[in-house]
DNA sequence: CATGTATATCAACAATCGTTGACTTTATGA
DNA sequence: TCATAAAGTCAACGATTGTTGATATACATG
């Protein structure tokens, strides 16, 4: 037997490419990540890989499996609501959890499976989230304004790395980005009937 | 000779694949878009993709050549720059001239080649443009947001084909990214020395 | 027609990919 | 100790990739 603190050995090797795969994945990518290149990186034979995952594909579901962490948050005053959403995006992507964001990111643009589950990912955590601030009717449609900022924010900053975005300090991106939500959230909606409401 | 109407039969070919290349590049993004496919659907060979564009490299980069157009763009009252900039935006990846748009935001997340000019052209083009309306130390700032909030619509609607953001209209559409702009470009910047200005 | 050039075709290359199955090594338990 | 299972290694497969060079066809010009 091993100490309860230690894995099995087949457990840290498993781990290892799952570590691997995440940041090779987050790095570049599915296409031009190789099996080979996350077994190089984890220390492992390429063949432990489809053992333990059963395949590439596999292998990139899990590692692309996280939560935005969203119902963790406390109740926010409305009038803060994009602040605090905004500063809590980037800890998500900051922090350690962020693993499976960059992943998806990265490969969801030439991936249909990617592209899924960034659909799923955005659709089914970002509108309850904000069920308590919107009229139901308009929680889809604002849910999904919203994940497009905070996508495209992370795509500038954190991929196609725009100099000016990554210059940014927290707070001033947190004070833009998130007066900028609190209009996507809470700005007119011009309808059919209705007239375009400007400044 | 052939009449000025109709070209050598070498560039009709040349064009074919450029226009096949265009067409892929944009629905599969670099990696997934292979040599042979553009050719197939060029009808030609795959040798020609060598001998007129020197490799699939020099092609891509080619076809992912294309211009915002926003210096054509008549001048603009302040209070509607954001409403005219984010209807500008839709016409030009709905039109015919978006070609090379599609095709850099499928391949940029993972391809530096395509990040590079991307960068490039919302950098040179977006910064510019704002000249006239906003003081000149403020300007790379709110280019790159500008910027990413354009992509990241894009990206939502175009490539993740979010569904509630497919299914607003134009009108929606450039009414709330239009407020949205406005906020992006003339909100207050927190700065480190300033206080957060809420609301 | 004959000749030379432009254009297109074809087969094949070397490299790389994900995956497989047979094999060896290591650990486990009676 | 010895048999059994787990864990890891290795070579090779079939497929696909971008690219190349030799060869064939079409076309213009004399």
């Amino acid at each position: 037997m091993q100490e309860p603190q230690k894995l099995k050995k087949s457990d840290r090797t498993r781990l290892a490419i799952l570590t691997a795969a995440g940041t090779l994945f987050a790095q570049n990518g599915f296409d031009r990540t190789t099996v080979r290149d996350i077994a190089a990186e984890a220390g492992a034979d390429p063949a432990l890989v489809v053992r333990y995952f059963g395949g590439k594909e596999a292998l990139f579901v899990q590692s692309a499996d996280f939560s935005l962490g969203l119902e963790a948050l406390p109740p926010i005053a409305t009038s803060e609501l994009g602040q605090t959403l905004a500063g809590h995006f980037l800890d998500v992507w900051e922090g350690e959890r962020a693993g499976g964001l960059p992943v998806l990111l990265r490969s969801a643009s030439s991936n249909e499976l990617a592209a899924e589950r960034m659909r799923e990912i955005f659709g089914k955590q970002v509108a309850p989230f904000l069920r308590t601030y919107l009229p139901a009717d308009q929680i889809p449609t604002r849910a999904a304004l919203i994940s497009s900022l905070l996508l495209g924010v992370a795509l500038g900053r954190y991929i196609l790395k725009l100099p000016p975005l990554v210059a940014l300090t927290r707070q001033q991106i947190v004070s833009l980005i998130g007066q900028t939500l609190q209009t996507l959230a809470f700005g007119d909606i011009a309808g059919d009937k209705g007239e375009t409401a400007v400044s």
